[in-house]
DNA sequence: GTCTATACAAGGATAGAC
DNA sequence: GTCTATCCTTGTATAGAC
């Protein structure tokens, strides 16, 4: 009967804490260089607590690396579903909706992570592909698939399309990370630039006439 | 005067295998988690021994990551000046080729790492960029500039074509390796069929008329 | 739920013999 | 150039008091 936001023993807000702290320092420094004395620290808790709240480091990770899958793609899943849009401005919505995903959100920056851990934490990556990228794929395909129906877009490979409105994306979020150290990062790297002008090739590829 | 490889105390294969093999392993394990004990093992020799040939770890990962950038893009170079292909066929070759240089080669298969560990070696990450990425990239754009100024490609939005051109490959990179794991990997993410498809894509946006 | 104290392993690195 | 032996730090994890 506690106002507190939803378990009993009122733990989950320090858990969410840790879990927030945690996946920063992840990806920053990497599963095996992020240590649970830094991540206790910066939690303001000793070491031995952390056990408390997760078995081991491994399950720490895995929390991390798998929370949020859901809440990334629903706005993504929302504009598939608006009916007041036409089909080349759903698709540009839903593309520029990508890079606010893979490149703004810690969910999307995880992928140079799951790429690092991937032979150590197997489920870990069969998830990320699974409730992540998958659910994008699927997506965007149905929005092009829709629009082809209705006449909007022409057939098109589907393949070399969903390559090409994936790989842009994605290879701005790792370019970004690779080179986050350089200081013309936003000018060797604009991000609206650059995803304006996907947009526009994109819909040159598949608009119909 | 011996007929060894170059160096007159003849540690230089000694010094090139553990290059080898250490590449091998923190690409597979990423920097932290790849132990000089482990390196050593491969090799054959004890831990302390790999100190006589680096002073430190962190140099071994220096030579390691800025070994082969070079190498890595004479044969792209070598297409652009081939003089018996139209604009067009030279195009497909340099995509082509982008897929062996960074899906199939060591060095291009560093992307991931390079992210992980740019904090730690920002020199790293910049000669990455400067003598690999950057290297490619304009190569790329001379041989599509050529080929507007021939008449055979039209003018177009450099930096757009550019992405779309680079965006696939560096993708199916670092798909490839956060899924590894995946028993399907060679369905999923055929390297072969994407690059012919990208291919199509990208010529039906430069092509002329 | 958090603390102090501690066990135990592994990693990077050095000294000095051969 | 490689070895054995050793140092020191750090990391994960556990025990048990409060």
């Amino acid at each position: 009967m506690n106002a507190s936001s939803g378990t009993s023993d009122g733990n989950f807000d320090r858990r969410a804490e840790i879990v927030r702290v945690a996946t920063a320092l992840f990806l920053e420094k990497g599963y095996a260089a992020a240590s649970l004395s830094r991540i206790a620290e910066e939690v303001g808790i000793r070491k031995a607590s952390l056990y408390h709240h997760f078995p081991s480091k491994e399950a720490l990770f895995v929390a991390c690396a798998t929370d949020g899958f859901e809440e990334a793609v629903v706005a993504l899943a929302a504009i598939r579903e608006d009916p007041s849009l036409t089909d080349e401005e759903r698709l540009r919505r839903a593309i520029a909706q990508l890079y606010v995903i893979n490149v703004d959100s810690n969910t999307g920056r995880m992928s140079p992570l799951i790429a690092e851990v991937s032979l150590r934490f197997p489920e870990v990556a069969r998830a990320f592909r699974k409730e992540f990228i998958e659910r994008q794929h699927a997506i965007l395909m149905e929005i092009l698939d829709r629009g082809v129906a209705r006449g909007s877009f022409a057939a098109h490979d589907r393949l070399g399309v969903e390559h090409v409105i994936f790989g842009p994306v994605v290879n701005l979020c790792l370019s970004r990370q690779m080179f986050a150290p350089c200081e013309d990062l936003e000018d060797w790297l604009p991000v609206e630039r650059i995803r304006d002008s996907h947009c526009d090739m994109v819909l040159r590829l598949v608009r119909a006439g």
